[in-house]
DNA sequence: TGATACTGTTTTGCAATATAACAAAAGACC
DNA sequence: GGTCTTTTGTTATATTGCAAAACAGTATCA
């Protein structure tokens, strides 16, 4: 039982699940702020980080990499598409698939998205109390994000 | 530029929240297979335990505590009343506001959960190689999670 | 050729989350 | 005591993320 002012949430406070929402949630926020200005959500940053690295990769393979749903996907193309970001071009070998590219205009916004991301990145970092934090934090994820 | 079978990844593989966000989605997974049995969500797995550890509380108060806002929590309350595993209390002193409690079949079914969930914790810490290392994530999650 | 599998798409539903507005009640203040 | 403000639970509504089913066009393969 806990005293009136001071919640018991021990209980809680010891939960992987928990913690991981919450951290999560506080990352994603501070995402959204910092990338408030180009407008962009964290799955439209990796399918665009995604292309640059991996320019006319099939837009199946695109979402796969990323874990999101064909269907899902499409909505999510789309508004990259109109936005002129990115684009399909179609196969020249298979009519069914699209390729996914970057505009010009994609280009530049991605090289000024990396610069963002890279200010959003060291600050967390830095809270984390440096690199060999990170890079411990990003071992312990992959651990339990990692099949098997 | 990366080769045709494997995409390269490399931003993303060292970008903390998308790996916070593949990590949750993977523990979440698995808590919703582990309290199937019981048809718990995680949120309603942790509203019953600040139930359990704090009965009495306000209906307000949990929300908050559980960053929870007033307004869905209602929702969420309603099925766990209508299930019979919690119910609202009129508080004696303040007529706008419900203490929050089990019933006695909640703090059954509460019982099974903390049993469930046990199972479901120690599985995630053997994955991560033992408590000491769980302890390392839950201190760098909190350095993300807890404000300033 | 014909059966089967793949690709992008549409549609639909569900769950989580956020905001605005409201009535009832409490608290503050003169 | 009577007004003004704040709190509490609630309703309604919109948005987002995610998942499943079904479909048409196309490729693959026996």
């Amino acid at each position: 039982m806990a005293d009136e002012d001071h919640p018991d949430l021990s209980v809680l406070s010891s939960a992987i699940g928990y913690h991981l929402r919450r951290a999560q949630l506080a990352v994603f926020q501070d995402f959204t702020a910092c990338f408030a200005e180009l407008d962009l959500r964290p799955a439209e940053f990796s399918v665009l980080t995604v292309i640059s690295r991996n320019p006319g990769l099939k837009q199946g393979e695109v979402a796969a990499l990323l874990d999101i749903q064909r269907a899902n996907f499409v909505a999510l193309m789309d508004r990259l598409e109109r936005r002129g970001l990115a684009e399909r071009r179609r196969s020249p070998t298979d009519r069914r698939s699209y390729g996914l590219w970057l505009t010009r205009s994609g280009a530049q916004v991605t090289q000024r998205m990396f610069d963002l991301w890279h200010a959003h990145e060291d600050r967390w970092v830095e809270r984390l109390g440096g690199a060999g934090e990170r890079d411990r934090l990003l071992d312990l994820l992959n651990r339990i994000s990692t099949p098997e």
